[in-house]
Parts: structure tokens; C-alpha cells; sequence
DNA sequence: AATGAATGAGAGTTCATTCAT
DNA sequence: TATGAATGAACTCTCATTCAT
């Protein structure tokens, strides 16, 4: 089973709890700047000035900063729902589909999710790129990994195709591009392994 | 016959052409200009204050603006050269090797020039993004175009895939990553087009 | 009674006061300005470059901005001490002097201010005019409005000259001259107000 | 009789004249950016940018310094003719009408000029003040002078004032305000001579 | 913990004036 | 002479981030 995740398990934390009992106002500061910093990241990208989120949050910059010290971590707590969700649909889908399949399945869903937020895989990569270890590395990266594994395993794939750099490459794909765009060429990249199993069969 | 690039023709101007003649001192300042630029930016990357860049130029922030309104512009000027013989390259590629082949190393020569520039890709969609509609639609895409168009004719590579959508693709891999991480996901972009290919056949 | 200047208020603005405190630190930048103001606006005029003052004040541009959005604001607050004196001395003359010598003090009073500010005149002038509705109308020109009002009812003086036109009148007659050349003019303008009155009477 | 204005001379210059021939293209551009000067000082304020004035007259900014090394060389030949005029008109209303009543129409016709002119009293201070010498203190200020005097002689005013003081009182008064304000005050001023006259008296 | 003032780099512009061509 | 490129000071504004309160 997957562990939760840190900032999850953060926000969560119960009032009174043994290590840090999050006081109530702090709770509400954190909530208040998620739910801002959704409505601005929909409205004006991932990019908008953090003062802008702030103020709409009701709440100074100093305390933005308290909670979310990277620009990046703020990102992953706006998201962190739907990247567990994503990260948690690959052993549905390798439960439910030929591993082929599958992996199609999934890489569509993550895409459905990474190329659909304007500037979201932009304000993951500027500063502490903090987004990565903590989702890439513990779920997406296995997620999609263990995914291509069994596709290799089954010789629909071609082997030696590491998920994080796949994982990275499809991101990188919706750089700009919205998924109209994106998805016609993160197919080329899934027939490529394809190419590989064929060639390699 | 590809025409010279409206660029290119006035740095290179001969005295007595028709449109103005360029002066020599705004010549040298262009110059001055590119080169510092051009050192910059491999030191502190494509997104250096331009003030650096004009002092380094040992010229005024007003020479700067009049030169290059947009930053785009400079970072165009500073790669122009590499940027057409790239494009020119595809011509050769194709007269020396099969289509395929041809078309897998101007890949991979367009890849040497975009994934080794830190901060190219990312800077020419900074502020107007005058690059792609001068060189990515007037030279590159049409010159990659071309390369997939014979080698899809030869039956080597799925029909159906725009130039310029690969190139944008292709430069989207390379946003963060150098070659080393690029250049195999850029193979695979390349199986994915063989492969359509063979699926067809 | 005169409420007092809302900048006054803010800046002297006593521990406690129902709105917001003026944080010391920010009190101090605010001093550090006009103080560094004071001392470039006497050295080098009322126009001289904002960041001259910034560095003087050992403080960001960001700072100076803050707190005078306006250039014009920066130069109201140089010399609201003195404004509000000024216009706080027409009711001790008015109690001490007969009418129209109150009114003649006054006068020389307010040219004593203005005519010896190098600049103040023109750069109350520049950009948006926010000296005129805050002092000129709020504070000066009831002031003298009064006086003109008593030495009419006096006779002693013409009915009928708004207080506030001939503030200005005086200021620009300041405008570029020092007390030298506009005192005389000024006092013509005095006595052009008693001849109305002996042509009246 | 007067004689006529360097400018003037300058200006009126016939070709092949002894001294400086003054090649017909530089009559044209001189013309040119004289009529561009009107235009534009009509329309947007005498101290429009340069080189709005030099587009204009379809002239590069270093023909317009060539024939106006100082902003206020411009303003004068623009405003030349009507200049002279209005001192011409002193002797005219000095024939025509009383002392008083020519001195107070003389003014009058003085601020139907510079009161009209946006920007033209500024104008005249920004750079070397070539304005005050050519035409307050060889012209404007000696026409007014002598209605001074005239009027001082019937004792219909006090002695004393110099023509170019109050010439440049009258100017001062125009500084931003239309004729409008203006005319008021300057009627005060000239009030004031008159009291002095009839307390003299 | 919350707050928001302070900071300073930087972009982009405008403009008068000088100077090379 | 005419030209317009060069110059550089200055200004305004934005923003991420730090730090005093």
C-alpha cells in the first residue's frame, strides 16, 4: 500500500495531535490559500504573482510564504489530489486491461491531467524542484514503471525504457501545448516502444 | 532555392544595395551586440538582464532597445546563423542519404543545436514569440517537412505528421533537458513514425 | 479648528490609534526619505532623480515607491511642516494685526515659503497634481481666503477675488524668480486689492 | 525704426546673398519644421518630444538641431512673427488712446498672446533662456516700458516699475493658467500701479 | 503564527542631445 | 548639410523573497 503523502499527512493533522498540533488559524490560512490559488491558477496560469493569490486568500504574503516556502510546493498541494488520484488509477488499470493497454490508458489519463492546467509543468520547474521527488520519484515515476514493465514483460514494449524519463519527456510535451497538441505526439512516443518490441521480437 | 533571410541579407548587405544601406557604426553596434550576447548568454544563460548585456557591448541600453526591441529579437539574432545551416543542412542530408537516414540525422544535428543552448527554448517563448513564425514555420518545419515527406513517400515513416508539430515536439523534449536525456526520447518520437509505417504496410 | 493633515496624523500617529499603527520600520524608511529629500531638493533642485534620494536614504527604490507613488507626493511631504505652519499662521495674524496688514503679513509669510524652494513650484506642477487639491484647497487657500474676506469687510480691500486664484497668482508669480524679483510684483497685486476697495469706497 | 530680427534676417535671406547663401534645401527643411512646429505645438503642447517635430517635417532630428541648437530657438521663430507684432502694436495704441487706457490695452494684446499658447512660457525657461533677451528685453519689454512710462508721465500710474519686471510677472501668471484665470490677476497688477499713482498723489 | 513593509533586480520606455557618416 | 544612429540618464512598474514587528 502506498504511503501517504507528507503534505497530506500535514494538512490532515488532526488538532492535538502528538508532533505539531497545527492551530486552528493556520488550518484556515492553508485553506484558504489552496482554494485562492486554484481559482488564480484557472484564471491566470500557474504563473500569476504569488501577491495576487495572497490577497485573494485574504491573507499576507508573509504567511503565503510560511506555508508554501517554494512556489512549487503551493503547486503540488493545489494538485496533490489529482496526482494521487493518477498515481493510484496505473494497478486499477493493469488490473482491468492487457498491459498494452493499460499503460495507454494511463499515460492518457496523465495526460488528461498535466496538459489541461496551463503553466503547471512550467512553475514545477522553476525554482526547488520539489514537485519531482515527491511525486515524480515516489508515485508517478513507479506508477508509469511498473506499467511499462508488465507491457515489456508481456513483449508488447520494447525494454529499457526508464519510467521517470518517460514520465519527464510526456510533461515536457505539454510544455506549451495543450492536449489537442500534446497527445498526437505522446502517441508517437508509445508506438515507439512498440517500434522497439517489434523490432526487438 | 531557398531566399536568404531578410536578416541575414541586411547584416550582410553590399554597399549601394537598394534599401538603406546600413551604417557602419550601427553595423558595429549590431555586432558588438551579438557577440556579447552571444558570451552571456552561454555564461548566464538566454534570460541575462539585458543591461548586462549592453554594458558588455560597451553600449547604451537605448542602442540595446533600438537594435533588438524584443528580447526575442536577440536571442533570434544570436542563433540565426546556426539556425539557418541548420535548416540548410536538410537539402544535403537528403541528396547524400536515404530518407530515413536522412531524416534521422538532421534530427539529430537540429537536436545538437536546440538541447545545447540552456535557456533557448525556454527564452523564444518569452514575451512575443517572433522566433517560431520566422524561422520554426519559414525555415525549420518546412525543411523537416520535406525530409518526412520523402521519407514517408519511401514508405519508411507513417504518413500524416506535420513538420512543424515535430519540431515544436522535438524542441518541448529538449526544454529542460540536455542531449543526453533528450536524444533518446527523441529516438523514440522517431520509432513512433517507423512504426506507423510498418503498421501500415 | 483645523483637523489635523491626514499625513501629519499617519506619521505622528500615537501607539494604539484605532487604524493601522504605522510600523516602526516603515516610519523609519519614511524619515530617512524626507530627510534625504530635504537635503537633495536643496542641493539639487526639486527634480532631481528619484533614486538619488532612494541611495541617500540608504533605502530600495521599491521603499521610495511605496511610500511616494508620486514624485509630487514626495515633495508635499517635504514640505507639509511648512505648509501647515504657514497656514496655520493666518489666524494668529488675523487675531494680532488689523485686516489688512494680516493679510500683508500673510502674504509675505507664504512668499517666504514658497519663493525660497528653488523648483518647488514647478514640480508641484509635474505629474499629477495632488499638492493643489491637498493643500492649496484644504489648508492655504481657506486660509487666505479668510483674511481676504476680513480685510474686504474691512474696506479695506476689494470684494469679490477668490483666495484660492490668488494663491496661485502668487505662486506663479514665484514660479522661477527668487523673493527678489517677485516680492514687488507681489505687492503690486496687494495694492491692485486696495485700489478696488478706495475706488469702491 | 526697428530694425528686424537676426532670425528674421536669417530667415528672409535671399539666395546668393553676400555672407551666407542659405542653400535652398536647408530654406526648405527650416520651413518645413516650422510649420511641423506650429502643428504640433498647437496640438499637443509646446514642449512636445523633438523628434515628433522633426518626423513631422519629414527632417532627421540633426537638421532639426542644426537649425535650432536650443529648444527655445524653435519656440521663437515660431512664435516671431506674432511677437514682433505685439510690440509693434505699443507705439499704434500709444497714438490711438490715453496713456492708461493704451498701457492696459497693450497688456491686454500681450496675454491674448502668451496666455493662448500651451507650454509657451515653460518652453521659453527650459534650456538657455534666448527667448528673454532677443524679445522681452529688445522688444516686448521696451514697447511696455514706454506705455510705463507714458502713463507714469500722466500720472495716471506709479513710477518706478520696470518694464521687463512686470513683462515677466504678466508671463508668470500665464504660466499654466488660460486667459481665463489669468486676466483677473493681471488686472490686479495693473490696479496696483494705479494705487500707487493715487496714493502718490 | 500572521503580517506586510522592505528590498532590489530588472524590464521596458522616453527623450534631449551629440556625433559619425 | 542632412541624416539618423548612438547615448545614457531617468522613470515607472513588477515581482519574488526576506525580515522586522
Amino acid at each position: 500500500m502506498r504511503k501517504k503523502s507528507k503534505l497530506q499527512v500535514r494538512a490532515a493533522e488532526a488538532p492535538g495531535s502528538a508532533d505539531k498540533p497545527t492551530r486552528a488559524d493556520a488550518q484556515r490560512s492553508r485553506d484558504a490559500l489552496l482554494a485562492a490559488a486554484k481559482a488564480v491558477f484557472a484564471s491566470s496560469g500557474a504563473d500569476a504573482p504569488v501577491r495576487e493569490i495572497a490577497d485573494k486568500a485574504g491573507v499576507g504574503i508573509g504567511t503565503f510564504y510560511r506555508h508554501f516556502p517554494q512556489r512549487a510546493d503551493l503547486v503540488i498541494a493545489v494538485f496533490e489530489r489529482e496526482i494521487i488520484d493518477c498515481a493510484d488509477a496505473a494497478p486499477s488499470l493493469a488490473a482491468q486491461y492487457p498491459p498494452g493497454e493499460a499503460l495507454e490508458r494511463w499515460v492518457e489519463r496523465f495526460l488528461g491531467f498535466v496538459a489541461t492546467k496551463r503553466g503547471l509543468v512550467a512553475a514545477l520547474h522553476s525554482g526547488t524542484p520539489a514537485f519531482e521527488p515527491r511525486y515524480f520519484d515516489d508515485q508517478l515515476a513507479p506508477a508509469l514503471g511498473m506499467l511499462l514493465g508488465a507491457a515489456a514483460a508481456a513483449g508488447e514494449i520494447r525494454t529499457g525504457i526508464d519510467g521517470r524519463d518517460l514520465l519527464v519527456a510526456i510533461a515536457n510535451l505539454c510544455w506549451r501545448d495543450g492536449p489537442e497538441k500534446a497527445t498526437p505526439m505522446v502517441r508517437l512516443l508509445l508506438d515507439g516502444l512498440r517500434f522497439g518490441a517489434k523490432r526487438a521480437g
